[in-house]
DNA sequence: CTGTTAGCGCGTTCAA
DNA sequence: TTGAACGCGCTAACAG
């Protein structure tokens, strides 16, 4: 409640003096500053952010936005996102765009309104021309919206690769893929290039398209209900994380053994495939890595020092559990 | 970039009339209007909120305290906070305090320099006096900090009384359980009542106290691992979603049949837990309504208008999976 | 109905 | 080394 001016007749000396000492910038004579630290003390003054943000027009609070907070890749990225931005001095505001997409619209506007410094987006229901209208200090996270906008992803295309790689070496003859994340989202690379390889060496695909924008776990059920209502004899199985599990537990509960009469690869590999029996065979993604790179990035364009590349690509990682049998990944298939 | 000035400039009025249009309030003349309004959209006008903030001494922002947001229970917790709070006009800051303990210092003294208009906190490593100092608009997630602060919390007797009710009725006869949330935290309300509830009944009772802050799933490995090295013949087991299914998966792994050897009783019954096989019985707190009274509670609190209980409890719910027989719970036993 | 002015609390010239 | 004055952009009170 006390402000600067409190401390600064307390102590007996000028607005400048205080702000100086505060801050620590110019010089200051010992004694004056003793008085005005005890002045400090006694009116347990508190510098209000606010004067300070709108002089500085800064807020130190970085946007973050993901379609579900709830959703276990999206929660460990905001998780460690906040981590990397609080170590360099930022605040993290967070939004969860699915359901109603003004939302994200909302929060770009903060950039405009000068609510926040900047905007790491994992979230991407929107038109690229809202993205581009705000420019610069903007991340999105596995979608490119052109140059203007830097983004960080990973590497889908090996990540697609090492499946197909996995599910023909443990000679599959039909799998069952299931797709479905948002569009125009680079993850979906993967997809291309899984299908395709496995096309390439005549195994059988059956395709399960989810709609990309529902997260609760009824919907995966209902997915691998689908999938195991409509078609026989699937002897492997490519999707994320949790359609992934609903389909081995389905068929599981069908009598199939995991991994003699189905293989199954996960895209993620979040804890919930290291909590089951048996533990599943997934392609990761580096999340720290991910977020430490968006946060970087976001902080070098605010700082706009230092240019930024417009992609950079984390690697995933082959995690080879008990739903496949293990393999040598050389490339040779 | 442009200011309330500029526009008030380039449309030929006072800055004061500007304001009353963007803000819809006073009187203006529809033609004066016009020209505002029209210069307003030449200059891609938008208001700073900045200076807004300052002005009404408010920042509309929320902060959300976790120990890890990457925890099932605590990233829906912060889902369905963001939720409920954006519908009110306000926006979240969030913080994941684990590892640190001045991060959650940091975010409290927020408080003081005006940077969020209140705190809801699910996070408590802190002394109580550090949250008795800033008394007004902080609301706390399962802990009691007096009568100063708020708390919004589950029915924890309930819950523990109706696990225990649950593996009585199964008969078990050599339960494990394992424990170790946060100190100070109304959730271990549910581990007294359950064991003596246990205890008179002559169950046995195997006590495997994890380490409360530790949330990577490793450590829950390791728990259940121990508890299954340590200790032969259990065949119940009560503990939280997580060393709950690591307990359960390592036990099917060594041949154990669940239910028929193995009853499972977890505590929150997230996501995960429905997602495995056979899917858990839980008891489950109801994350969302918690998350709505957190928000409803902390914005009462920033209006001063209505008085708010001290408490306000929710119950819990209990889901009865196909890792217990199924039981009528009457309270009878 | 409208323009002017006085703060909101702070950081920073710029003289002294 | 220090204090006074100005400005950040906006809102509200007041006078016209």
């Amino acid at each position: 409640m006390a402000s600067i001016r409190d401390v600064a007749q307390k102590a007996g000396v000028g607005v400048g003096t205080v702000s100086r000492v505060i801050n620590g910038s110019g010089y200051v004579a010992e004694d004056t500053r003793k008085k005005i630290e005890s002045a400090i003390r006694e009116l347990e003054y508190t510098p209000n952010e606010l004067a300070r943000n709108l002089f500085k027009n800064r807020t130190g609070i970085i946007g973050v936005l993901v379609p579900d907070l709830d959703h276990p890749f999206f929660s460990a990225f905001a998780r460690e996102t906040e981590i990397a931005l609080y170590k360099a001095g930022y605040k993290v505001m967070i939004c969860n765009t699915i359901g109603s997409s003004n939302r994200e619209l909302d929060y770009l506007n903060m950039l405009d309104r000068n609510m926040v410094d900047g905007i790491i987006t994992g979230s991407h229901t929107l038109h690229v021309e809202e993205y581009l209208k705000r420019k610069r200090t903007i991340v999105s996270l596995d979608q490119d919206f052109g140059p203007e906008i830097p983004m960080v992803g990973s590497d889908h295309i090996y990540g697609g690769r090492a499946a197909a790689e996995i599910i023909l070496k443990n000679k599959c003859r039909k799998v069952l893929h299931i797709t479905g994340v948002a569009p125009n989202v680079a993850a979906n690379d993967r997809h291309a290039i899984f299908e395709s390889i496995l096309a390439e060496h005549g195994v059988e695909i059956v395709d399960l398209m989810m709609e990309w924008n529902k997260f609760d776990h009824q919907a995966y059920w209902d997915a691998a209900r689908e999938a195991i209502r409509k078609c026989d004899g699937i002897d492997g199985v490519f999707a994320a994380d949790q359609p992934a599990l609903c389909y081995m537990h389905l068929a599981m509960e069908a009598g199939k053994r995991v991994p003699e009469d189905l293989k199954v690869v996960a895209y993620d590999g979040m804890d919930i495939t290291r909590l089951c029996y048996p533990q599943v065979t997934s392609i990761d993604q580096n999340i720290r890595f991910l977020a430490d790179t968006c946060a970087s990035t976001v902080i070098k364009l605010i700082d706009g020092s230092e240019r930024v590349p417009h992609k950079q690509i984390m690697s995933v990682e082959v995690h080879q559990g008990k739903t496949t049998n293990p393999v040598v990944l050389d490339g040779n298939f």
